[in-house]
DNA sequence: GATGAATGAGGATTCATTCAT
DNA sequence: TATGAATGAATCCTCATTCAT
């Protein structure tokens, strides 16, 4: 499994810093081969192609947050709980790493309408999770048991995402983790049932 | 004044079928002049280059927005009714044309850094608009007075925006138009005071 | 006859002016016609094309050359101080004229092979009356009966056009004038019988 | 060092021979690519871009004159027989490799003036050679000791240049060396003490 | 596995010239 | 005569990917 051998992280790193530095569109294999300490050659020996290499990034990046998620669902007690803490967690994460942060947010997005299909698969299993939580709290009368799920689904993440966003566009210029409680409150309000 | 010319904004609505048929990064000047019925060199009688057809697109149609709201703030009586007539005008104008909804959800953001922060820029008029609302409401007593702005407004933005990129994402399958009471609820219920 | 009309002088003295300023390559017909008081198309009533109002600067300008030669050839008494006169005469009038210098020394010499050898065509009749001279010369035993017209005619003129193109390459930081008489020198030295 | 790979020689010599059959301006990196046999890539492995093409063959064809100057000033007695040397020199280089002769002559002479400075710069190498049999001449007699070495060596080199641009403009269809001679004579006469 | 030299397709922009007014 | 809006051909360079070593 290519996965697991050192290269292949060091290539994920390495495409993280090179696309925070340089861009998206200024990221050029050589760049990330180069910040790698490999050959361009080798790239192709661990990704099928550049596309392959965002993907990955996305893809392993994202299990943190989905692991994490699935954590706070298991050791959460109630959904508004379990919810706070999801909203934490992602403000957080990304609030300790800016190269993340900026290539998630900002960069990664420039990506042409074909990857981005597939970035956004990839967030759909974060996405469910949210949706669990969100079904659990209707269920329970926590939330608003009329509400539709998907729109609820993505007020939440639109929210959390646009302040995350506004923030990198910032330059970081203000301490994100203070806004996560004020997104938490504003959204459990219109969340409740 | 070259703006009020016909051709100016026969290449600005060329350029929006253009960019949502083929991709921003596909939507070569060629093909926006022959969509225009122009020749490539009378694209730059208009605009500078490239990237200026692309802000103007952005200007041009985001001044509808602008106007739009801009009545509604007007007319409206409640802060409430303002917002969300706000809510309902935007869903509909993008549910209205998906070659424009296409190319503002999804291709325009394909652009550089660089184009990203004129193109933000130009929003933040929009968004402004939406500040006056939400504090009128705040001082009235119909919105939260203890929320804080920047948030609320981000809430409010991106749950928007973020209902329409997955409606343009999933190639326009539902009616929008039916998401707005669903997200103008919610949002209402989150901001109320 | 177009060429008495003012507006045709008109435009041979801006093109000198647009040239000068802005060099071979970047004297585009528009800046032409900008400098000139004339709208673009006024040109293509006076000059076929553009390489025809190169032609023309150059021909008008050579004229005044000739002009003066034929009249020191007139004038003069011996063929040394026909040719001393012709020397003083050519460094003169372009130390007197910097942007006529700079076209002619610099700019004019960056179009192409066939205007060049347009330009070569103008320049033999200012060659032939230099070799009227030389041929003189070598009759009258002032200047070396035995030497080739073509090769000394060749070491006149280059050597005349090498001192002006050195010192319009140093942006006329010398005085031109002062270079005559040690040219004259030297070349009625290399020539004399 | 790119400089001493085969294919930086190849791609010279292909450029010399793409600009002497189809002029300056219509060289195109793609032709001269074409030329040299390799991808139109591959040049810019070689060179910055292609200014940087031009300015190095003019370098590397430069070299051998200032090598053969150099030689020439090493083994000649007198100041005379070097001059002579070299200007026998440089007719013969040239006589020898009419491409060569068409591209520094006339065709390299169309570059714009930034091009032209640099073009000059390395000129200047072969110059100062120059200005030292000169100097050398002038202090031990041979030469007239009151000249200005700037006007002698504009003679010199002018003289040489002119004779050989009317060559290349004549389309080669006289011997140049037998040229060669006559010009010695006359500018020993101008220069001689 | 690892290298890195070589490949070659693809597009924004300029500007001389025309021609309807 | 004079205008100036419109035309459209033409080219340098980048960079993802391959493959011989």
């Amino acid at each position: 499994m290519k996965r697991n051998k050192p290269k292949y992280k060091q290539i994920i790193d390495a495409a993280v810093i090179a696309i925070a530095e340089n861009g998206y569109h200024q990221a050029q294999v050589s760049k990330i081969a180069k910040q790698a300490g490999v050959a361009d050659g080798t790239i192709y020996l661990y990704f099928k192609n550049k596309e392959d290499i965002f993907i990955s990034v996305f893809q392993e990046k994202m299990a943190v947050f989905v692991e994490n998620l699935k954590e706070i669902i298991q050791q959460g007690k109630s959904s508004t709980e379990k919810l706070s803490q999801m909203i934490d967690n992602h403000f957080q994460v990304l609030a300790n790493d800016h190269h993340l942060a900026t290539v998630t947010q900002l960069e990664l997005r420039q990506s042409n309408k074909e990857l981005r299909v597939k970035i956004n698969t990839i967030l759909k299993e974060y996405l469910k999770l949210l949706d669990e939580i969100l079904i659990e709290g209707m269920t329970n009368g926590e939330f608003d048991p009329t509400m539709d799920v998907r729109v609820a689904r993505q007020m939440v993440f639109g929210t959390i995402d646009e302040n995350i966003t506004t923030w990198v566009m910032n330059e970081f210029r203000y301490d994100l983790v203070e806004i996560a409680p004020k997104v938490r409150k504003l959204l459990l309000k219109g969340l409740k049932g």
